[in-house]
RNA sequence: GGGCGUAUAGCUCAGUUGGCUAGAGCGCCACAUUGACAUUGUGGAGGUCACAGGUUCGAGUCCUGUUACGCCCA
């Protein structure tokens, strides 16, 4: 047995443990029996372009958690990790990178600059993953996926033509929300809306054929009126019913457009009249379509005005509204403008204004696949933690939105979809062979990254083929995620486990806070308030940032982090550590072949608590109580086992005479029983530190095995509660701080060795003052102890008075008994207002009446206990003089 | 505009089905210094539970409204 060293010290600890975990296979499901239940968590993929945030640290000590717990549980528990491509996050940061090569993507085309991305990637797309290994993710590594792997893409294609087949995919020309610097197509999640500052122009347009008459329509967008194609009027109107069926002349270009009746025009709103532009509003794209009105494109890809912008052609739509606005006053055609705060929907990979535009795209038809989706949700098929994310998971869920899955990047799945030189489009697993007739080229497009992303609680694991792990695995069992991809992915991959797999692909989904900072605001880069979690890892172990984070996760509540958090993990983990050493310290001589009586009421107690506590552990974690399972641990450990039962044991451990050899042995035998126990329950949170310390006694740990993260998890052992300890030993721990405190009252150092009465209130509690005396005696140092029931009150003695005991500590010469007076009539005072309200309560015949039996009774004991301690106190203070 | 969340000690947060003389950690004050640990120990101070109504024998907890802050959706 090595000494230990008195501050643990994680940094050369923490990679050699892991890395033997790794190569003894301990992470691979395969150390359980193979007929041992599973417990399955799939990461969810991090980007490879990203680096660990605290988000992450916290998401994945979580899932860590729960893995090792059902591990340790005998659970064949797998924890998948792996990455997600990424698709245009990661072609972004590729194309700024060969950008300082002076290369672009298009003059490396596109062959070339997905073998840029792939060595990107090979470079540097590990980092996450080296990251979450210093954070001691027990992932199965040897079952690491990514997204664009050769299964996982054989999955995509799959799904992608299984979908087409039932009619799910379709191709569409289409109102989609496009990013004109991603030259992309972007769903509606990925288009972000901020409120920002912003303007309503209201413009005159001319009626044709009636000079000087306008009709004002008014616009958050005055360049898309080149796109114009009406004006919309509310049928039941009566300031425009004439106008109906007639035409108004576009500013500039002079372009006649009808004026038509839609109940989407709000006669509450603005002037009554609005403009349609079907190609570049959605709302105006539903309207274009009821009235079967053209479709004018005034922009292009990249933002710029087309030919239908006339003399505007070419600008950009920014610099063309400023200029319109201009000359639209000018002309007299600009009624008014009002600044305005408007919600400008933005890119949110790059942050560019996103612009409806109208465009072929492929699409998902939600609604069949979603309403599985939501019963699934409804009927408790899965479960969404904590509850109140149901409704915004339903929310999302039941508007049925069709999905557009094309994107106009280079870095992706490609559309399985080939077109003919005679135009004809084929979905298809393979390309279809050429023919003297036709030739075939594949789609362009590549698929949101969230359709593969979609189906990674499966495709890892195999699918489409039917493999040993998917018929072992899935469905998975608890998902552990941020709030933010609710929609994104938490929703799609319910849909797609249930389409393709015919099951919910996991049963409880545990959304977690959001990681702020000091303030309480998001951490991001631009912000430069993030804290990395590798530097807290470095600064204070990894046990230490594992454990602040559990102990600050209360279900879903957003968790405003400090890095000062991180000093309580670091000081708990020393103070096992530490206790770890003082057992180790003690038991060198230990013989654990003997057999242990636990007669001691501390033994008895300690036993009592700690299994209290194994229950408290485990039901917490059972019901992903994250917070206080390590509450109830770190109690235990720090209060319990350290302040009281080591300092109680202390002088039992140094008594090694003949006499006190069968007391010294028991709690040897307790301090390992009891280190052992905590070991367990807090490696799944501290996972180094426990099985360091854990190869230092594993020896004196009967029928110990060789690693604690394979180790059984600890069982309630039912006859170990024992209230009759928990009563005296609560009465002891009430002494002793009675005596403390009068000790820090009258300024006397702890040498000073005190004289103690204690007046027991009877006869009973007199037994227990006996047994309680002698270890009181070298926890505040006294001299002598006198208790009974009858015995005298010393002559000027301070007084604590207790449930059922008075404690007295002869003063002579050292308290000021002025001082003394002053402390007790305060503590009269406000016993005084105590019994009156418990008075109070109990003549209210309502309580009396209504109130459970067992609360009543409560209260009068309480009243009755309350009205000794007064009448003593009462004598106590009237000896004073 | 709709939905959700939060408001409890100086700070960060617990507080299950109403029964509380409202707890913890950090911070603060005082004391303790060589035998596990100063990354420590001991004692202590500190609260009109955001505000206003209501239900109830009883409200930090339930209901209604108000205010402030945050998030999501439109």
């Amino acid at each position: 047995m090595t000494e230990l060293s008195p501050r643990y010290s994680p940094a050369d600890i923490e990679a050699r443990w892991f890395s033997e975990w790794e190569s003894q296979g301990s992470f691979r499901p395969e150390v359980r029996p193979d007929d041992a239940k599973s417990h399955v968590i799939m990461i969810p993929p991090p980007n490879v372009t990203g680096a660990l945030h605290m988000g992450h640290a916290l998401n994945n000590t979580l899932q860590d958690v729960l893995t090792r717990f059902r591990r340790m549980q005998g659970f064949a528990a797998l924890y998948v990790p792996g990455t997600d491509h990424a698709g245009i996050a990661t072609q972004n940061v590729v194309e700024k990178a060969i950008a300082k090569e002076g290369q672009s993507r298009d003059s490396l085309g596109r062959e070339a600059f997905i073998e840029r991305v792939w060595s990107w990637k090979e470079q540097y797309g590990d980092r996450i993953i080296l990251q979450l290994k210093r954070l001691g993710c027990s992932c199965d590594w040897s079952r690491e996926r990514f997204t664009m792997d050769e299964g996982l893409s054989k999955a995509v294609t799959e799904a992608f033509v299984r979908l087409h087949q039932k009619g799910l995919i379709y191709q569409g020309e289409r109102l989609i929300n496009w990013c004109s610097r991603c030259l992309t197509a972007l769903s509606d999640e990925e288009a972000e809306a901020t409120p920002e500052q912003g303007g309503m122009w209201h413009l005159r347009y001319r009626i044709e054929g009636e000079p000087g008459r306008f009709l004002v329509v008014a616009t958050t967008r005055p360049e898309t009126l080149f796109g114009d194609t009406a004006v919309a009027v509310h049928p039941d109107d009566t300031r425009y019913r004439d106008l109906i069926g007639k035409r108004v002349l576009l500013p500039v270009i002079d372009r006649a457009i009808p004026v038509i009746a839609d109940t989407h025009a709000d006669p509450e709103k603005g002037s009554g009249a609005v403009k349609i532009t079907p190609a570049h509003d959605f709302n105006d794209f539903a309207v274009g379509e009821r009235h079967a009105l053209p479709r004018v494109k005034a922009m292009d890809e990249k933002g710029k005005m087309t030919d239908a912008a006339g003399p505007y052609a070419g600008l950009d739509r920014f610099a063309a509204r400023k200029k319109l606005v201009i000359q639209l006053d000018e002309l007299g055609l600009l009624e008014k403008f009002e600044q305005k705060e408007i919600p400008l929907p933005r890119c949110y990979r790059c942050t560019t204004v996103v612009e409806p535009r109208l465009s072929k795209q492929w699409f998902v038809k939600m609604r069949p696949l979603l309403e599985p989706a939501a019963a699934a949700v409804k009927d408790g098929s899965v479960k969404i933690v904590p509850e109140r994310y149901t409704r915004t998971y339903l929310d999302w869920v039941e508007q049925y939105r069709d999905w557009c899955i094309s994107r106009q990047i280079w870095w992706g799945h490609r559309i399985p979809a080939y077109v003919s030189s005679t135009g004809r489009t084929v979905v298809s697993a393979t390309k279809p062979a050429d023919t003297a007739q036709e030739s075939w080229t594949q789609d362009p497009d590549v698929l949101d990254t969230w359709f593969s992303s979609q189906l990674w609680p499966f495709s890892t694991l195999g699918w489409p083929d039917k493999t040993p792990d998917l018929a072992r695995f899935y469905p998975t069992d608890v998902l552990v995620t941020a709030r933010d991809i609710i929609y994104f992915w938490v929703a799609r991959m319910v849909m797609c486990g249930i389409e393709f797999m015919g099951k919910v692909p996991f049963h409880t989904v545990y959304i977690t806070g959001t990681v702020l900072d000091e303030q309480g605001r998001r951490m991001s880069k631009s912000l430069g308030n993030g804290i990395d979690p590798i530097d807290m890892i470095e600064r204070y172990g990894c046990d230490a940032v594992r454990w602040s984070l559990v102990m600050l996760a209360s279900e879903g509540q957003d968790i405003k982090l400090a890095e000062s958090r991180f000093e309580g993990g670091r000081n708990f983990v020393n103070k096992l550590w530490n206790a770890a050493r003082f057992t180790l310290m003690n038991v060198e001589d230990w013989d654990g072949t003997r057999p242990v009586s636990f007669k001691a009421a501390e033994d008895r107690w300690l036993r009592s608590k700690l299994h209290a506590t194994v229950g408290d552990v485990t039901a917490a974690l059972e019901k992903l109580a994250f917070g206080d399972a390590a509450k109830a641990a770190y109690e235990f450990t720090w209060n319990t086992f350290c302040d009281w039962y080591l300092e109680l044991a202390k002088s039992r451990l140094q008594d090694k005479s003949d006499s006190g050899r069968a007391s010294r042995r028991d709690a040897q035998a307790l301090l390992v029983e009891t280190l052992d126990t905590i070991l367990r329950l807090i490696h799944p949170i501290a996972p180094f530190v426990t099985e360091e310390i854990r190869t230092h006694f594993a020896s004196r740990v009967p029928g110990a095995t060789k690693y604690l993260i394979t180790e059984t998890w600890p069982k309630v052992d039912a006859a170990a509660r024992d209230l009759a300890a928990e009563r005296e030993i609560g009465l002891l721990i009430e002494v002793v701080s009675a005596i403390r405190s009068i000790r820090d009252d009258l300024k006397v150092p702890f040498r000073t060795a005190l004289h103690a009465t204690f007046r027991a209130g009877d006869a009973d509690m007199a037994t227990l003052l006996v047994s309680v005396q002698d270890r009181a005696k070298a926890l505040v140092n006294l001299a002598s102890v006198t208790s009974g029931v009858g015995v005298a009150k010393p002559s000027a003695a301070v007084t604590k008075v207790a449930a059922g005991v008075e404690i007295f500590v002869p003063t002579e010469g050292l308290v000021d008994l002025d001082a003394e007076k002053v402390r007790l009539s305060k503590q009269v005072e406000e016993l005084k207002v105590y019994i009156a309200q418990k008075q109070a309560k109990l003549s209210n015949e309502g309580f009396v009446a209504r109130a459970k039996p067992e609360v009543v009774a409560r209260e009068r004991e309480q009243l009755v206990d309350a009205e000794t301690r007064l009448s003593r106190l009462e004598l106590n203070l009237a000896d004073l003089g």
